[in-house]
RNA sequence: GUCCCCUUCGUCUAGAGGCCUAGGACUCCAGGUUUUCAUCCUGGCAACAGGGGUUCGACUCCCCUAGGGGACGCCA
């Protein structure tokens, strides 16, 4: 049978590295053995699904490099490739579970059921549904569900015993099911949840390898048990290692750049990035560390991936870039740099805010030397300001890179009013708000104006140098927790 | 806390019981080439988490401990 594998991303945000990484491996699975990638968009999250984040998924993929056979643009005869265009496949496939007996009408309410977590925490159990409408008569729930009580529905779970399964990097994993939750598959705004979707449609669209990040390893009973209720055949399960930050934990945009823009805006080529990506945790039958995605998709084997979870080391990736770059002919290298410097219309942009600026062109690269490369490396004195204590600097940095996460589109007046919003809150003059971010931003106290900068410079870009900034003024522990306590509060 | 996964130089990794005096790469250090710098070349520092087994023989197999990570949502 020919193999086929997916990548199924959430449009929830900017295109992440890790769907890159993951991405990578599944796309050469299906490539060298001549079978199909797919790629399917996971939008069933109404609240955070971000309309445009399918098309920067898409375009990111593109860029490394990546194709795919079929996908939300590409079509393909399993369509449609977004889960928001398959509500009734999954309602119909949720009403046959209820109907064998395996799912439930719930009718509780997230109120009851935070009450209910935060009893079961301070008894020092498990949180977990409690059963509560596990056995409700069946004309009750009738009665309930024809007045249109909000309602979802939920798989039952065996009380006991064990799910195994077979990881293809791990060998045989076993899970109690005192562990596994009655999940909710149908949410109450009738979308369903990952756990169904993903099942229902890696069945229906022929998915032969279900390869993904091994945060999901815990969630292979749900699943499980929805592939044998359903009577289908579970695809070959490999997850892969997650990879991490320095210090160890999930890769994370709090502590390092994880968008693929980011990468795209410093300069980096794609093929780097990805023969980068390609040595976390694989490597070459010959050691070697150099070499091209078609290298790459003849030499893979999934029995070479590696279960520890790697570190993402920007030092080496920074060496290997080098390699790259230096070993294209000249003429190449300028063809390639133009279309960096002019990528986005950057130079366009920039014109108009240089021009009023200019008395003489060799005036342009001192001041545009930030929005084209890296800025200078900052020091903590360069933040001294008159009014501003460094406390209240670094929570304004902080803020500021909070808030910006929600400016979309990424352009000028959003974020000047996603500033003055903070300025007003935090009491600032919007002037001395902005001081701060000038620097983190530019490196020096004055520079282009900021907004204009941040839009050109891109949300990734931004928010790395926000972060550096907030590195360099050495925010102490007990700050980032007050910090990330308050980030979590709305305002 | 419960469950699960992981564990070779600081980092990425090679290693599928004797080939290991544990190899390569990044970083760092020292030399060399180069008018400077970078590149490049040469050399160096640096690891099998700990403890028990199994075996004639363990980095490799098993168990325990420790450490790290992940999951515990009407998020994915």
């Amino acid at each position: 049978m020919a193999v086929r594998t997916r990548i199924a991303p959430s449009p929830t945000g900017d295109p992440h590295l890790g769907t890159a990484y993951v991405a990578l491996f599944n796309w050469a699975l299906a490539r060298q053995s001549g079978g199909a990638f797919i790629v399917r968009i996971e939008d069933t999250d109404a609240a955070r699904s971000i309309p445009e984040a399918e098309r920067s998924i898409l375009d990111a993929l593109n860029w490394l490099g990546i194709d795919w056979d079929e996908g939300p643009d590409a079509g393909g005869p399993f369509g449609p490739y977004r889960q928001s265009e398959r509500l009734d496949v999954y309602r119909g496939h949720a009403e046959r579970l209820v109907e064998a007996g395996h799912a439930f009408h719930c009718f509780c309410t997230p109120e009851r059921l935070e009450r209910v977590r935060a009893a079961q925490r301070a008894a020092g159990e498990n949180p977990g549904y409690d059963g509560h409408c596990l056995n409700l008569a069946a004309d009750a729930v009738a009665e309930r569900l024809r007045r249109g009580e909000a309602h979802v529905i939920r798989m039952r779970v065996p009380e006991e015993g064990v799910c195994r399964f077979r990881d293809a990097l791990r060998g045989e994993i076993e899970i109690p099911y005192s562990q596994v939750d009655m999940q909710v598959l149908i949410k109450a705004d009738g979308y369903p949840t990952y756990h169904l979707a993903v099942v229902v449609d890696d069945h229906l669209m022929g998915i032969t390898h279900i390869m993904r990040g091994e945060e999901w390893i815990s969630s292979v009973p749900k699943h499980r048990l929805l592939f044998d209720r359903f009577g289908w055949e579970m695809p070959e399960m490999i997850h892969l290692p997650l990879l991490r930050n320095p210090d160890r934990s999930k890769l994370s945009k709090r502590r390092n750049p994880t968008g693929i823009e980011y990468y795209r805006e410093a300069g980096y080529l794609p093929e780097a990035l990805l023969n980068y990506l390609a040595t976390m945790g694989w490597s070459m039958p010959d050691e070697r560390e150099i070499f091209s995605s078609a290298e790459f998709l003849e030499a893979f084997d999934a029995g070479r991936i590696v279960p520890g979870a790697p570190v993402f080391d920007i030092e080496k990736l920074n060496w290997m870039n080098g390699q790259y770059l230096r070993q294209l002919d000249t003429g190449e290298f300028v063809e390639r740099f133009k279309a960096w410097a002019g990528g986005g219309d950057r130079l366009g942009a920039l014109a108009p805010l240089v021009q009023e600026r200019t008395e003489r062109f060799s005036d342009i690269a001192p001041r545009v030397d930030y929005l084209l490369g890296d800025r200078q490396p900052l020091h903590p004195d360069d933040f001294a300001h008159k009014r501003l204590e460094r406390e209240t600097i670094v929570e304004i940095l902080f803020r500021a890179a909070r808030d910006f996460d929600g400016v979309r589109p990424w352009e000028r007046d959003g974020l000047h009013a996603a500033c003055r919003a903070s300025a007003e809150r935090l009491q600032l003059r919007m002037g001395d708000f902005l001081f701060p971010l000038f620097v983190a931003v530019s490196g020096r106290p004055v520079a282009l104006p900021l907004f204009d900068s941040m839009a050109l410079l891109g949300r990734e870009t931004t928010r790395a140098r926000l972060r550096d900034a907030m590195d360099v003024l050495g925010v102490s522990g007990k700050q980032l927790k007050r910090l990330e306590k308050l980030a979590r509060e709305p305002g």
